[in-house]
DNA sequence: TCATGTGAAGCAGTTCACAGCG
DNA sequence: CGCTGTGAACTGCTTCACATGA
């Protein structure tokens, strides 16, 4: 994954023989977003598992199963804190539900869609984004041949609405969808709405700021890596 | 996601001035995804001052309006080769091509998309997928409701011809937007019509071969990294 | 005994600082 | 002079190896 953005570091997080974890002194992000991304790919797995009434798992078998590293495994898990049994290894329910917490997986988050275009309607109708901890809660169009058409759960309305309607909403993260030179007013928009964290599709990089993360996905940079990979092989 | 790969290769192209550079050389890649990844953000801030007729630009110009590292941008390009002037900077036109040869861009990549859901329809009509060197050629599903409907540039046949519609074709790229449990199956299909890279959207990570490089893209990931920052704020 | 949790080592990716050249 | 190109320093991520404890 393309890590545009690095986060920032302050606090030094010692791993020293107490139970004082990050998760427990309430000091938070020296974790990097290829961590975080991991502990997504686990608790994934961990998921699977689940399903499949598996109880226990050791950091190998998971590390065999699902292509990862047990070593990194345990090495992520540990910035948050003791989660296994030492000879047994962890408990597929409860190591589960401490990913989802450490994740923010417990309550809903609203979701708004800006830009209704291929990407914006499949994504308000994409189950992963209308289930589980998220909602997809609003969209937004300037085509007024989209607007008050129903898409996925939602009705598409104006962008002059943004703001107020994202506000009442409370939806705290959106999904920018929209072509590039559109981008840097969306997101102020957005900003004034109140949104803290953006999903961006549209073909720039948007800087993260304190008050408000930002994602960039481009898909067309993903089918360039390949292009690129299929030229130079191995 | 682990990027584990590296071995040398080989590819011939010719040089353009004094050093020997890995494109003379006729080594490939110890190039790692990030930095390819990057190439991608530089061509694409390139085409925008070039529609705006800038001609020249300095590493410092671009990193200054782009969010990029100046610095880096110079040791990303050092890799290829030697595309500056010094005093002077890049000139916009002829950086542009030489990234596009590099990125393999000079020529169309035929696409075949597997799974007609949400996201192979909305990439099916993506214009990033159905532009330039990217063209969207054949479309796969197993519902029988979807079979023989058109979707932007191609008709959807069921995934029991794909192996030889695919290899007719000649597309050597996929995107795999099918269910997880379905994605192994899809994998193995592919691999026998003769596609050497995968775009994968499926929630499971599938591993990169020598004959097959995947790319795994789980838009869920982004969005539960979104999610856990907002709660373990800066 | 077995697998976790963790310092220490190793490696990759980024930034610094400046030599070299137009 | 200014900007590129690049060894060297640095930061941070990953892997190793083993002490620790159920």
């Amino acid at each position: 994954m393309p890590p545009h953005q690095q986060p920032p570091g302050s606090q030094g997080s010692e791993g020293s023989r107490s139970r004082a974890t990050r998760a427990e002194t309430g000091q938070a992000s020296t974790v990097s977003p290829l961590t975080v991304n991991r502990l997504s790919v686990y608790l994934r797995s961990l998921r699977q598992l689940r399903e499949q009434g598996i109880e226990k798992v050791s950091s190998q078998q998971l590390a065999r199963r699902f292509n990862l590293s047990s070593t990194q495994i345990r090495k992520d898990l540990a910035l948050f804190g003791e989660f296994g049994t030492r000879g047994v290894g962890y408990d597929v329910l409860e190591l589960a539900e401490h990913l989802e917490k450490l994740l923010a997986l417990g309550r809903v988050h609203r979701l708004a869609i800006v830009g209704m275009g291929n990407v914006g309607t499949a994504l308000a109708r994409f189950p992963a984004f209308n289930s589980g901890s998220f909602q997809v809660v609003a969209g937004f169009d300037n085509d007024p041949s989209k607007i008050g058409r129903r898409i996925g759960p939602i009705v598409v309305r104006p962008t002059s609405e943004l703001v107020t309607s994202i506000r009442e909403s409370g939806a705290k993260i959106a999904i920018l969808a929209v072509p590039a030179d559109a981008a840097p007013a969306a997101l102020d928009a957005l900003h004034r709405a109140g949104v803290r964290a953006v999903l961006n599709f549209a073909p720039v990089t948007l800087p993260s700021t304190s008050r408000c993360r930002i994602k960039n996905v481009d898909l067309r940079i993903h089918l360039e890596e390949l292009s690129f990979f299929l030229d130079h092989p191995e």
